[in-house]
DNA sequence: CTTCATGATGCAGTTTAATGTATCGCTCCT
DNA sequence: AGGAGCGATACATTAAACTGCATCATGAAG
């Protein structure tokens, strides 16, 4: 592999992990089989434009034809700041996807408990936030609080609980540092509140 | 075809275009088939990365992806300034080539005819511009006038007359319009004064 | 009119990316 | 221990890029 196709790949990978995504669903994303993406990013194929070109859309990347000179210039532009760890990102995402299951399951199960209305409140307050701007710590207690309250036990206590520790990341995510990066989303690809088969 | 992959085609054109570059050239530059840039070019066919790479870096263009919100930044980045037309860098490459050719003429032939030293000098100087800021019409003239020494006649008129020619040609590249043309080398990917082959 | 270079196109044959499906080993979590 | 999701890999098959070569039409230059 050259220089440039592996550099190529590898920044399609490093896109893809700054935006959490799996192999498995970028290949949704892009159309693009899961088994292909990983010899891609392996760089052990010579891929087609056509492929490149799905790839970095699905990534909201454009692949472009810059003069050697222009390279370092085009390069600081197009930085990807990545600050929080591709981890972090990737596990905090999971913590809202089951959040905002445990919110749907509340919803259906316990539509007047007192109290949920201000927790959906907060919780679509707090998905108007990136991702990487969230407190992981913070979403995996919130989580814990919230599947608590959706047990046969109700307790009543972890509900209170749950709406302070939604308020407190919300609040954290509002006034953190403002990790102004470039190129990733202020959602991920695929929706969290998504379709529904289950209602 | 979809749009980037077009545009991909496109820009691969205009930068072979720009440099006056046939199609073969750029083959033997690039190690790609006459007939396969051809259809490249045309957008016919979904080309590998490996092809593109190996015409980008030929045209001393290197692929890149860049977020889409920095298009427009790294677009303005890399455009190619072209001013003049390609028709007309091609065709001063060549009175250049030409005009090359009669001056090793006469370097040869006439090695002591007076002034040939002072035409030589200004000739190099000449050949430090970059082609796309030579005056076609007065290399025209001045390959003419050239021409015509390196006849039987040796019309000493002209040469004197090429002298006043290459200098004026000189002068206007001096003090032309900036053009900053970006990705255009100062010289032909070929080279002017070349090998030898008859010394 | 002839010559020459250019870009476009055709064709046979080879190479290889792409695909669908299935599996494997790994890590993390319960 | 078991399950889930991850990335890597294997296979057979299909589709298409690539190559080398030959040709053709056009347009410019002598």
């Amino acid at each position: 592999m050259s220089y440039d196709t592996a550099d190529i790949a590898a920044r399609l990978q490093a896109a893809r992990k700054a935006r959490g995504l799996s192999q498995r669903e970028l290949s949704d994303l892009a159309g693009v089989p899961q088994a292909q993406i990983s010899r891609i990013e392996a760089g052990t194929v010579d891929l087609r434009l056509s492929s490149l070109v799905a790839l970095a859309h699905a990534l909201d990347l454009e692949p472009t034809l810059v003069p050697r000179k222009a390279l370092p210039a085009v390069r600081s532009l197009s930085r990807d700041a990545v600050s929080a760890s591709r981890k972090d990102i990737v596990a905090a995402q999971k913590e809202i996807q089951r959040i905002s299951e445990t919110m749907r399951g509340l919803q259906i199960k316990a539509p007047n408990l007192e109290g949920l209305q201000q927790l959906q409140k907060s919780f679509s307050e707090l998905q108007r936030f990136r991702v990487p701007t969230l407190d992981l710590k913070g979403l995996k207690q919130l989580r814990q609080a919230l599947e608590l309250i959706n047990r046969p036990t109700q307790d009543m206590a972890a509900l209170s609980q749950s709406i302070k520790l939604m308020q407190s990341v919300r609040n954290k995510a509002a006034h953190g540092p403002v990790r102004d990066a470039d190129d990733i989303p202020s959602r991920p690809a695929y929706s969290l509140d998504d379709e529904d088969d289950d209602a």
